[in-house]
DNA sequence: CAAAAATAATTAACAATGTTAAAATAAAAA
DNA sequence: TTTTTATTTTAACATTGTTAATTATTTTTG
């Protein structure tokens, strides 16, 4: 009865992994039973031995991706000093992120999920996904007086609204067009909400915030 | 050669209307050429000699969609007097259309659009919609000085970003569940926004006004 | 170890999708 | 009224997700 649990969990891991492959490298749109049931060296209907559909499937992908995502950003921003610098270089890495995989965007954010059998934990996990991975850097920002701590759930919150309708706009709408252009939003967009609320940055200092964040673009720093 | 043209804009109009309403009725998944072409009396081949393909036919409803949306944000806001309260009740409503027809929330934001022949534009007018639709009420509030003019650009871009990822995570992924909640977040993402720039509201201001909005949640208001 | 039973995997099949080519119908021109 | 042209429809194809029937493989049992 052992064995039977090792082997199931044995053949799905091949299923999952030829969907995440395919995922990353090809999009959600060439995701098919048969792509990846190929991949994964069976044949098209021994994928609903293991998994009542491809919703479940791909759904399952999310908890794997979203390590990837952490430990991508931890990876990113390890050698950084903590502090405000760091937490937006973890929100950039983050968004890169899904640049880089614009089919992980796509499950995560767009794909209408059906009835995963945890559909809720996924959804919590997405939704929370930002949050959770620069937690470190928000609680040491907080801790240290780098910012106010009474105002740090609404920073959070517009963070992740801004950021989820930057990404949407630029992947699915190519707006802005140039990468370049998307990192000039995004600095511009996450300094007007961080720096705004800085305890010290009141009434004077606001507006040259944000105009720093308009020249401070780097080029090619990114794919 | 003038009657050929009207019969072609009328024979397009056919299917245009049949697509528009299976989308507002039924959301993008239950488009298909075979059920526009029934709807609109024709068989499903009859569509491929006035469209290039089912992409360029449903893109094309995106002008109409925003006619459509502009049209019910003023209905909703006619009787508002001018001001600040006018320009939210408007951001209001252009969130409650999509939330009306979550299919044309997926045709604008999400559904990729290929090679229609007018992509151009086609993108400009979905990304440019929340702007343009509250032009007016954006113009009225910075000429009379009720909004800062060199921060109403920031503050566009910020709501545009922001609506966008608080509806797709409403919309798409169920968060918040209700709608009472998303309204709540709705308001404390708009005023956090609008209010924390306005021209008196500085370091002493800002706190109360967040969190009035966070009570002024009204119950019942929509849907 | 060989026959029977249970398990696992594959092929066949179905309905629905977008799209194209051939056939049939309707309209216009001669 | 016949011929030509334009329009619409039916057939067909490839691809999709999914299920049922069939085959191959493993496990159990005598």
């Amino acid at each position: 009865m052992k064995n039977k649990e090792i082997q199931e969990q044995r053949m799905k891991g091949y299923f999952l992994e030829a969907a995440k492959e395919l995922l990353k490298a090809e999009g959600l749109k060439s995701i098919s039973v048969r792509n990846i049931a190929e991949r994964a060296g069976y044949s098209y209907a021994t994928l609903y031995s293991y998994f009542r559909d491809l919703n479940e499937l791909i759904f399952l992908c999310v908890q794997d991706f979203y390590e990837e995502c952490k430990e991508q950003v931890q990876q990113v921003t390890r050698k950084k000093e903590k502090g405000i610098k760091k937490l937006k270089a973890a929100i950039r890495a983050y968004a890169d992120f899904f640049i880089q995989y614009p089919g992980i965007f796509d499950l995560f954010f767009t794909e209408t999920i059906g009835n995963a059998p945890n559909k809720k934990q996924v959804l919590e996990l997405i939704q929370h996904s930002l949050d959770s991975i620069c937690e470190e850097d928000w609680h040491y920002c907080m801790s240290w007086g780098l910012l106010p701590g009474d105002r740090i759930g609404l920073m959070k919150s517009q963070l992740r609204h801004s950021l989820l309708g930057l990404l949407l706009l630029y992947l699915n709408r190519s707006t802005p067009a140039s990468y370049v252009d998307f990192v000039s939003r995004f600095n511009v967009l996450v300094n007007a909400i961080i720096d705004d609320h800085l305890p010290g940055a009141m009434a004077a200092g606001r507006q040259t915030t944000v105009n720093n964040a308009l020249i401070s673009v780097k080029i090619g720093n990114n794919k």
